[in-house]
DNA sequence: TCCTCGTATCGAAGACCGTCGATCAATGCC
DNA sequence: GGCATTGATCGACGGTCTTCGATACGAGGA
């Protein structure tokens, strides 16, 4: 397995204003320049914190699921999920897979009362996940 | 085209903790009910409002953009395409992929210098994008 | 015990996304 | 003008996601 990201070792020019005409052979173009050319870059993001972090990202990339947060976070009570498969244009079986996400990503928490099946934001989420649904008003 | 949400128009129920098991006959579980069984729901976002902030977190679903993001916030200087090529172990065609999907997010913007074309987090981005990149350190 | 109802799961269809090789456009040097 | 280099675009492939109908599961009520 390939490693994901790579470095440039040795940085050889910058971003630079007058960069664009230059007469003077300058050593800052050297042929065999292919990668890394121009500064060095940041170390990356550990891996594991990516993964969380998109993970999120992608799991709130849905409008359904932007709605169902919001709903969850302005809701004083849990809420049912008969409310939510009212409130959309949607089959059953596809909102109870959007919950599903939202609980798979520790966005929400599940519990059942008899037949019903309710819904709230996980008051022990992350605060990654806190911090990304913030904006959602 | 149908509408995206509904709403229950009259309330029947709500979440409580003895709802388990109840032995009186109650009208909040008349046959009838069928949706919007249990609470009203509050109001859904604008649906502008949920594209706008559902296609922010999708186009941050993704760890290689959000690996650029991070190196973008943390440069001080427009970042050369060709360092993001040497920092990913991907194609040259995907790396601009990505960088396209950032600047039509308004996420970044780009400016040519010479033959190179650099990067920088959207001096101009929207309170919506600064919040959800904030968490990128 | 059987039936009903709410919800989760399964399987499939269609759309979308990430990735790459090939190619094109633009810039600058010879 | 010809050539080399950078980066964007095109077309295609494979995988993933959203959605749905059908079905399974579990909890109550009759």
């Amino acid at each position: 397995m390939p490693e994901r990201y790579a470095f440039a070792s040795t940085p050889v020019n910058a971003y630079n204003e007058s960069m664009t005409s230059s007469t003077v052979a300058t050593p800052l173009l050297t042929p065999d320049r292919v990668k890394g050319c121009c500064q060095p870059v940041a170390a990356p993001l550990l891996e594991t914190r990516v993964d969380e972090l998109s993970g999120i990202y992608k799991v709130l990339g849905d409008p359904t699921r932007v709605q169902i947060v919001h709903i969850l976070a302005a809701a004083t009570e849990p809420v049912c999920v008969c409310d939510f498969t009212a409130a959309f244009e949607l089959g059953q079986p596809t909102v109870s897979h959007h919950l599903g996400k939202l609980r798979d990503a520790g966005i929400v928490t599940s519990l059942k009362r008899g037949v019903w099946a309710f819904y709230q934001l996980n008051p022990a989420m992350t605060p990654a996940v806190r911090a990304a649904i913030q904006l959602i008003d």
